[in-house]
RNA sequence: GCCGUCUUAGCUCAGCUGGUAGAGCAACCGCUUCGUAAGCGGUAGGUCCACGGUUCGAAUCCGUGAGACGGCACCA
């Protein structure tokens, strides 16, 4: 006899187990066909779900957040249905949600063309139009490995023996076709209606860059044809705000194929990023910041006490001089800091030490990792290190997160996410040093007043770090600053601070940036204002136009008037 | 770095199966002086990414390399 509870608190008792459709018929005829899935007791499910105890539950259609996903999910599997039906060779492997849409990987023997594209989507269509109830089963564990096994759906078979023996295994089918699934899906294939397929990329099987790579195709899915639209015309738009085009359009600078990374700076551009840094020039400095300026290139060994050269030594421009000696140029500004620290003694009460640096660093990117501004292998950092004893931490962060939220919001930016990102599993000191970093850093965020995400196993290798995102005019997020308290780096690089007890110490380093790379910052402000940047900042604020060669001599006055 | 696509005039792009390059916009020169995003006419502009190969002949076919773009991996 379950008890049905509803959200508006009703309750519908059923004699017999009845299931998440039934439960919608019994409610309206509208709401059964509306019902993509059940969220019974706090879960997603089907709406085959047997209901046979007292439950809450509440019916799923496309107006939900989760709907959608649902969509989303289905969507990818209509997508493998069609490949399946159209290249019987290809194996399956995954095909998860994602922001805006979902994505599903291939094994296959040659990619797949733009052509393909089209061909799997008029098949998705056609799949979708036969309306296929979608039916869940379950297998155990060796018997699931068997079956897809069988199916020669090796990348399957692994997925699934992966998982612990006791669970069972959540087989969907539609129309003659069965993928492994944790669910829930639509019930039918006819629910899925507004859909495309955008794009064929390599992907590397289990994320591992020494695996195979598969073919993954991206395609987008939404609950009404509208929203589909939508979307696509947000995609347009985002494409008109492309920094790289509007760098070009407005003559700010230029890239090049003899400096792969690099950027040529006009000199609108050079004036616009000379104003950002002359803004934060003063603002860093009303924060007790002073300015330094460390080398460029320093002999390697520097980098080999930092632990940089160890971690970072493929990505490090390095270069030999006549004198035979090895100099690695600059991707860090933290050592140059450090030494600067180093010149004689420094007293517990001279901290802390707050040393700001527009450091231009160089880093070997991978030639696939460059895009634009946003990546590229020669920047500029509003990089700072401050220098205090470990009972300043949090008094100091606290004073450094408000700073960077100040700035954002001269910039516009209101809507700002931090996550915090503890030890990686590279990583140099021990772990009760790690310990204590996180708490601090932790113990800030909150006196601070920081609402933070976990990013586990995302921070530096010397520490723990916060991590600002930016939302932007259109919704998407940008990390730009960072704050990081080094309890590493510091003793590695010989830094002694003399304290109250006239003992030799280590200083505490926090690591902080701003703007985090100011090339970098001025593409996310480029098309966050869509290249109609404030005045302020703008290398043209004004023009004065005659309509008629008779008004010249008027224009002129204009012009020359103060 | 890996997979795929691409590289032709300042920009955006045509150029079918090989016969030594075209358009629109921009620029320049005239004309027009017209009230809210493309007035009219004309002129000029190209090592077809680079290097090798096939061929009587290569922008086009093949190979190597570079760069860009979209993903993946990476991101101190």
């Amino acid at each position: 006899m379950p008890v049905v509870t509803l959200p508006d608190g009703s309750q519908k008792i059923f004699d017999r187990p009845i299931t998440v459709d039934e439960v919608a018929a019994s409610i309206g005829a509208g709401l059964r066909k509306a019902a993509l899935a059940g969220r019974v007791d706090g879960k997603v499910v089907d709406t085959s779900f047997v209901i046979d105890r007292d439950v809450a539950l509440s019916i799923i259609t496309d107006k939900d957040p989760v709907g959608l996903e649902v969509i989303r999910h289905s969507t990818a599997h209509l997508l493998a249905h069609a490949v399946k039906q159209l290249f019987p060779e290809a194996q399956v492997t995954i095909g998860p949600v994602i922001e805006d849409g979902f994505y599903y990987d291939f094994a296959y023997k040659r990619p797949f063309t733009p052509e393909d594209l089209v061909a799997i989507e008029a098949r998705m269509a056609e799949l979708a139009k036969q309306d296929l109830p979608v039916k869940r089963r379950e297998m155990p564990r060796d018997a699931a490995v068997a079956f897809f096994k069988n199916l020669g759906e090796q990348y399957k078979a692994e997925i699934i023996a992966s998982i612990p023996a006791g669970e069972p295994i959540g087989l969907y089918g539609q129309g003659g076709w069965v993928d492994l699934c944790r669910g829930p899906h639509v019930p039918s294939t006819g629910k899925l209606k507004a859909f495309k397929l955008m794009k064929v990329a390599g992907a590397y099987w289990r994320g591992d860059s020494r695996n195979e790579m598969l073919q993954r195709i991206y395609g987008t899915a939404w609950a009404k044809e509208q929203d589909l639209k939508d979307y696509l015309t947000r995609l347009e738009e985002a494409e008109k705000r492309d920094h790289r085009k509007i760098g070009r359009e407005l003559d700010l600078f230029h890239m090049q194929e003899e400096a792969p990374g690099a950027v040529f700076w006009h000199p609108k551009g050079w004036g616009i990023f000379q104003r950002l840094i002359g803004y934060m020039r003063t603002a860093q400095e009303a924060a007790g910041f002073q300015e330094v300026n460390a080398p460029e290139i320093m002999d390697a060994v520097l980098w080999q006490q930092s632990g940089h050269l160890e971690k970072f030594g493929e990505n490090m421009f390095m270069t030999q001089t006549p004198d035979e000696r090895v100099y690695a140029i600059k991707p860090m500004n933290c050592p140059g800091h450090v030494q600067i620290f180093k010149q004689g003694l420094r007293s517990h009460h001279d901290l802390p030490m707050r040393f700001a640096e527009f450091g231009k660093v160089h880093r070997y990117e991978p030639s696939g990792a460059l895009h634009g501004l946003m990546r590229v292998r020669a920047f500029t950092q509003d990089d700072a290190h401050i220098f205090i004893t470990e009972e300043q931490i949090t008094e100091e962060s606290v004073k450094v997160t408000r700073l960077i939220l100040d700035i954002y919001r001269d910039f516009g930016f209101d809507d700002v996410r931090v996550k915090f990102s503890d030890r990686p599993p590279k990583r140099v000191g021990s772990d009760e040093i790690w310990t204590r970093s996180e708490q601090a850093l932790q113990d800030a965020a909150r006196a601070a007043g920081l609402e933070f995400t976990l990013n586990p196993g995302e921070g530096a290798f010397y520490g723990p770090k916060l991590e600002f995102v930016l939302r932007d005019a259109i919704g998407r997020d940008w990390q730009c600053g960072t704050l990081q308290v080094d309890l590493n780096l510091p003793g590695r690089l010989g830094a002694t601070y003399i304290d109250e007890h006239s003992q030799r110490r280590t200083p505490v380093m926090l690591h902080r940036a701003i703007f985090g790379s100011l090339d970098r910052f001025f593409a996310i402000l480029l098309e966050h204002h869509a290249g109609r940047l404030p005045s302020w900042l703008a290398p043209v604020q004004c023009v004065v136009m005659p309509i008629t060669d008779r008004q010249d001599a008027y224009v002129a006055g204009v012009v020359g008037s103060p």
